[in-house]
DNA sequence: AATCTCCATGTAATAATATAACATGATATA
DNA sequence: TATATCATGTTATATTATTACATGGAGATT
């Protein structure tokens, strides 16, 4: 294990302090130059839905995300939301969050990767950490013939913050 | 570890042959005897529902829940399955798969647990096993400080005898 | 026994999340 | 330009879940 992923394991991205406004512009940067080198075509529609969940560490909801859109001007239907979603994920610049049935921007996008997510059931936070965990489950999951294609691991709690603000 | 742990482990119940109707009976006596002790009414619908999870080792939506209520003369609405749903998974006797919206009877009542689910997406069968990965969570949320209150940990893939089929 | 309280259930209405199906439009390439 | 492919527009509807309020039933208190 590289210390920068010691590192990603003990700060989820979301709850620790960065510069916000930069880490947009890099993540859209860097969505734009991976779509350009595989030929995906990073639409309108697409680009600005990646564009609102990487603003939030939060995580809307589909609904939420399409009154956005409309507010921008998109006047969508929610196939539109749901497509965009879909795009997203499929290529690793999103996830979603099944306890929630809602969205968040992936903090490493274009990496093939488990994401255990920390969700702040106060301020609604989700935070990506990267624990390694999957291995494990592989290891139980051979041992019993069953094979794994995808893994959920998601906890609910408190966020340092808001942690410290209900002692 | 004890050794019952370790199979637990390697066998999450569900893929394993066993006697199912000795299984469904047995759950049923220990969730009766368990409310008994502990003042809990487990009345005819809850005790219906989870009849009808037990009996499936897949997991059901509320509706088809629903559906099954009224073939058994329930003539039920929305909110009975998951008013009973409710019920049954805040006592331990069954649990919520997050990535299908659907439940499962949980495989030892009563004791506190973290599951980890194996989710069949050909014949949708349902295995839970005990990984103990919720500690190995902890410890990279602590570093944080972030505090778990609730785990979900799902895989979904192939089961032994799927995967046998599919080669 | 009457009444009270608590919990459970019945019922109607609606909210929130997601998809199906088909028409139209844009882009790239032969 | 023709054509194939992918993306979007649009309507309708499916699926999952909750709110709100009325009714009922069992045990405790008087």
């Amino acid at each position: 294990m590289t210390s920068d992923m010691a590192d990603q394991a003990k700060t989820p991205v979301g709850f620790a302090q960065h510069d916000h406004t930069q880490c947009v512009e890099d993540a859209l940067a860097t969505a734009t130059a991976y779509c350009e080198e595989q030929g995906l075509r990073l639409t309108p529609v697409r680009r600005k839905v990646l564009e609102f969940l990487i603003k939030e560490h939060r995580s809307l909801g589909a609904y939420a995300i399409l009154d956005l859109l409309r507010k921008a001007g998109f006047n969508a239907q929610p196939p539109v939301a749901y497509r965009a979603l879909e795009f997203l994920i499929k290529h690793g610049f999103a996830h979603k969050i099944e306890r929630l049935n809602a969205y968040v921007a992936c903090v490493h996008p274009t990496k093939d990767h488990v994401p255990t997510f920390m969700i702040c059931r106060t301020c609604e936070k989700v935070g990506e950490a990267h624990t390694g965990l999957e291995s494990t489950m592989q290891v139980a999951a051979q041992a019993s013939g069953f094979q794994i294609e995808r893994t959920v691991i998601e906890a609910e709690g408190l966020c340092p913050a808001c942690a410290v603000e209900s002692d």
